[in-house]
DNA sequence: CCTTGAACCCTAGCGAGCCTAGGCCTAGCC
DNA sequence: GGCTAGGCCTAGGCTCGCTAGGGTTCAAGG
């Protein structure tokens, strides 16, 4: 997955795998690619800068915590966040849904 | 659908009309608009360059007709950009499905 | 007649956002 | 000592959708 396919739905992906528990950055990586099956493989200059500006934006929050030497950042999902986080569900699903019938061909949704 | 959450994938989404059926660059955009069900409603300031990007890649033909007076390019998708779309068709898969798994919360994906 | 709006075409340059490429530290292994 | 893995960070580049501007013809309305 590279070439950036994925822009624009990076914080809703971070905001997901940090709904399911607290993690710190380097993990938050981890998480994407297992979660994703190898096709989420981001440099850590992709993830740091976002985790940075959703804590600026209110939606993570963070706490730094030294595990054996290591100085770690954990980040947590503030309220504000999963309110965001469901908002961006709802607009993937919307987006996904409009590609889809792009792609299909079809004027009109198949279900209504 | 603002802020370019199609970011990445308006090519395939181009072609993907395209392969319907030639059509001139406004028409792609009502296209689109129709087929979305109104969620992409693209400026034309989006739409012409990708169009001509696309020929200059050989993805597209493009042609010249009169229309009452008014002067119109039609497009035509080539052997290379239908290729190409079903290439950017299972990228999109891939990636739809990779959000999905994310989203869903499982490691591996539930369906193998 | 003149203006407005729709149907068509175009492009320069901005800006958001992902990534490259660098830099830093500790722990553990050879 | 050197190297790798685990952890953190940031400046700047590049891509690409979009804003904002430009142009044309035709039809309708005032």
């Amino acid at each position: 997955m590279r070439g950036s396919t994925i822009k624009g739905h990076l914080d809703m992906l971070v905001l997901a795998v940090l709904a399911a528990g607290p993690l710190h950055g380097y993990a938050v990586i981890e998480e994407l690619r297992a979660r994703s099956g190898d096709s989420f493989d981001l440099p850590e200059g992709t993830i740091y800068p976002v985790l940075h500006r959703l804590e600026r934006e209110g939606l993570l929050a963070s706490v730094w915590s030294e595990a054996v030497g290591r100085p770690r950042r954990t980040y947590t999902v503030t309220r504000a966040g999963r309110k965001a986080l469901a908002e961006q569900r709802r607009a993937w699903q919307a987006f996904s849904d409009a590609v889809g019938r792009v792609l299909g061909g079809a004027p009109w949704p198949a279900t209504i």
